[in-house]
DNA sequence: ATTTAGTTTAACCATTTGGTTAATAATTTC
DNA sequence: GAAATTATTAACCAAATGGTTAAACTAAAT
């Protein structure tokens, strides 16, 4: 048959119940049977559900956050890798669509799990993008912005619709085809808002 | 002593277990513990947890839903009422902040619970709003744009900043004083930018 | 072929948890 | 002020839940 591995199987079962329910509204036995396998394979690979829940997350965090920054270290114009981020990163949030809530959910619960993990590469990144906010304004090319809020206008316009979902779709009537069309015309829509902001 | 009702302390005291630990993850005996009565007096006020969350969960809706849109009924500017709203909201959610996540997390697992409440009054806003910006804009006071386009960049970046608190804070490298400070600055820097972005 | 190590399961277990009951205390009604 | 209604509690209960154990099955090592 499949050479899927049984602790594979449990990683993804496991993935697939934590992103939907949570840590505390997820169970053990519904995951297992997710996996089709005894609840007790579960504990022979990953100790206990803390360890298992951790395992997910980490796994989830680093597909969530890295994607973000790496587009900033790039050769490329604001302009550009605006554009490059919003596109890559819509795409990837319309294949995962509670990875949003998951990940800062548990991270305002537990803010210390991203002090294990992610160290100070992250910060890192806020002083690149405000050195090349500052050399495109002084050219001339944008006007002056400070790289913490230009940072987070531009995530929050990407990321928020996904959080917001059905509170967005009840307010614009749409349905779920409707709301992924409308996802993916923002994908111009927030570098245009965006890049408009900043004309000179 | 003080004349707060049991059922009052109950509800308080859920809010608070609720908001930080959600539905799933909220024990009946801390609420009771903390309302300082005993746990039987729980289901003789709501008859079950369901219905305790649920109480709590509408409260915190109608505080949170009704603010946003309600602004968009005066008689002033859009560029009045972006700013109106970014201030009085984001001095709202300083005083909540985990209200934003808790609200669209249980929206997200149960949209149904949106349907039950608040039913077509928040679709006819958009309208409204839609309306409004297509007069300004006729009249050359700001550019075209989408009213769907312009409530969700409006609302995910005086909301998003709450949800990604950790993160954010991470990033930027602030405490918790500083965070609010940053919160407070945005009061002034979302509705420049919007209307930056807005210009003719 | 036998041993050995790794994998998987069924049956159990202790604890936690939401919820109930019956009795007691406080308040209101008449 | 007695009766009746409402509020509050301590003690219990059944179900669910995370976790364990000891046995059985599989596959590699010798």
């Amino acid at each position: 048959m499949t050479d899927i591995t049984a602790e594979e199987k449990i990683k993804k079962a496991a993935s697939e119940v934590f992103l939907l329910k949570g840590l505390d509204g997820a169970r053990m036995q519904e995951i297992a049977d997710k996996a089709g396998i005894n609840k007790a394979l579960l504990h022979y690979y990953y100790r206990s559900k803390e360890q298992l829940f951790k395992s997910v997350f980490e796994e989830k965090l680093l597909s969530f956050l890295p994607k973000i920054f790496q587009v900033f270290h790039s050769d490329q114009t604001i302009e550009e890798k605006v554009h490059l981020l919003a596109e890559r990163y819509i795409d990837f949030l319309k294949l995962n669509p509670e990875l949003p809530h998951f990940v800062l959910g548990e991270l305002q619960r537990r803010p210390e799990r991203l002090f294990e993990k992610i160290d100070a590469k992250l910060s890192m990144n806020v002083d690149v993008i405000g050195m090349q906010l500052k050399k495109e304004a002084q050219q001339g090319r944008i006007r002056e912005i400070a790289p913490q809020h230009f940072i987070a206008n531009l995530l929050s316009m990407i990321v928020f619709p996904f959080i917001a979902s059905p509170l967005f779709m009840k307010v614009l009537q749409y349905d779920k085809d409707a709301y992924y069309d409308y996802l993916d015309h923002r994908k111009k829509e927030v570098p245009a808002f965006i890049m408009a902001a900043l004309r000179v």
